[in-house]
DNA sequence: CAAACTCTATACCGAATGGTATAATAACAA
DNA sequence: TTGTTATTATACCATTCGGTATAGAGTTTG
C-alpha cells in the first residue's frame, strides 16, 4: 500500500470514529506514519482529503445502487433488490457507511453535510426515478416520488443503523420486514 | 433575558446549525455579546455548556414522552400517543431536535454523541418498557422489546427528518402512516 | 551525465483554539 | 459603612489548528 492509500484509509477510520471536525491533520499523519507535506501533496487540503475519501467509496455505492434501481413492472421486486443492495454494501463497508450516515444527519451548514449532500442527492434521485416509473402503473403514487424516496431511504438507513448498533442482523428476513412495512404505508 | 440564558440560546442555535465541534467559544460569546469569563463562570467549560443546553431541553422532551408512553392494554393507542408526542415536541423545538438528531447519529466516539447517549438511553428504555408491557398480551412480541423500540424510534426520527427537510408536514395523517407501517412490520 | 519530475522531510507561519489569573464593578447583608 | 458575594471585563496563557516555503532524495527522461 502506497502513502496515498495509507492516508486515505487512516483518514476514513478517524473521520468515521470521531467525526471530521474533531480530527486534526496531525492525528491523521501520525496514524499514517507520514508527514504533512506528503498529505498536502496528494490531497491539497483537509477538505480535499475528505472529498477524495468520500468519492472513492461513494462511487462503489452508487454503481451498486444504480444496477439495483431498475423498475421492470413490479414495484416489490425493484424495492427488494434496492434494499438488498444497500444492506450488502453497508455490511461490506461498515466504516464508510457509518461515516456517511453521520454526515447525512450532520447540521446542514457543517462541512461534513456539505461534503455528502451532492452524493445523497444523486442517490436520492436514483430512487425517485424508480417511484416515478412505477407511478405509470400505480396512479395513486403520482406526484409523490420525493416523499416515497425520502421515506424509503429513511427506513433503509434506520435498519442499517439498528444493525450497526447490534440490535439485529441485515438478513433476508429483515429485507422482507422493511419491504412489507413500506409497501403497507404506500398502499393503504 | 439574563446572560446565562442568552449564552445558552446562542450556543443552541450555533451547535444546531454548524455542529458542536465546528463552533468555537469565541463565536458563541460574539453572538451572545458577552465575554469569555462570563461564559466560563456559568458553564465551566465548552463541554459543560453543551451538557447544560442539552439537559434543559431534554428534560422537557423526556417528561412529555414519559406522559405519553403508557400501556393501557391497547398497543395501537399507546404508540399513536407516543408518535404524536414526538411530533409535537419536534415541531415546537425544531432547533433543539435537529441538534439532538445529528448528535444521535454522530460518530460513537465524538463528544457530541457521548453527550446525548445517556439521554437517548433513557428515552429508549421508556419505549422499551411499553413493548415489554404489551408483550404480556401479545406473546409473539416477547423478547423483542429492544428491536421494536429501536425500529419504532428510528421510524419516528425518519419522519421527523423528512419533515425538517420539507418533504411533508407532521400531521395526523402522517401519524397514522407510521403507525400502520410499524404495526404491519410487527404483526405479519 | 544532466535535466526534469515526483515525492517526502525539516522547520516554520499566522491565526484560532479552549481556558484562566487578576481585578473592577455591582448588589446585598451585617 | 463595611465586609461578602456574585458577576463581568481586560489581558493573557500554552497549545493546536490548517497550511506552506524550502530543499533533499529517488526516479525517470533526454
Amino acid at each position: 500500500m502506497n502513502n496515498r492509500e495509507t492516508i486515505s484509509k487512516c483518514a476514513l477510520e478517524l473521520f468515521s470514529k470521531r467525526g471530521y471536525d474533531a480530527v486534526g491533520i496531525q492525528e491523521i499523519i501520525d496514524a499514517a506514519g507520514i508527514t504533512k507535506p506528503t498529505l498536502y501533496h496528494y490531497f491539497g487540503s483537509k477538505e480535499g482529503l475528505l472529498k477524495a475519501v468520500l468519492q472513492e467509496h461513494f462511487d462503489k455505492l452508487y454503481s451498486n445502487i444504480k444496477k439495483a434501481a431498475v423498475y421492470n413492472g413490479d414495484v416489490k421486486t425493484s424495492l427488494q433488490t434496492i434494499i438488498s443492495a444497500f444492506f450488502k454494501f453497508a455490511k461490506n463497508n461498515r466504516t464508510y457507511y457509518r461515516m456517511q450516515l453521520s454526515m447525512w444527519f450532520a447540521p446542514s451548514e457543517s462541512d461534513s453535510n456539505k461534503a455528502v449532500s451532492s452524493h445523497n442527492a444523486k442517490l436520492f434521485s436514483l430512487i425517485e426515478d424508480v417511484f416515478a416509473a412505477a407511478a405509470k402503473d400505480h396512479g395513486n403514487m403520482k406526484g409523490r416520488q420525493s416523499l416515497y424516496a425520502a421515506t424509503f431511504l429513511g427506513m433503509i438507513n434506520t435498519y442499517i443503523g439498528i444493525f450497526f448498533n447490534g440490535y439485529s442482523d441485515l438478513d433476508d428476513k429483515f429485507v422482507q420486514t422493511i419491504l412489507h412495512q413500506f409497501m403497507h404505508g404506500i398502499f393503504s
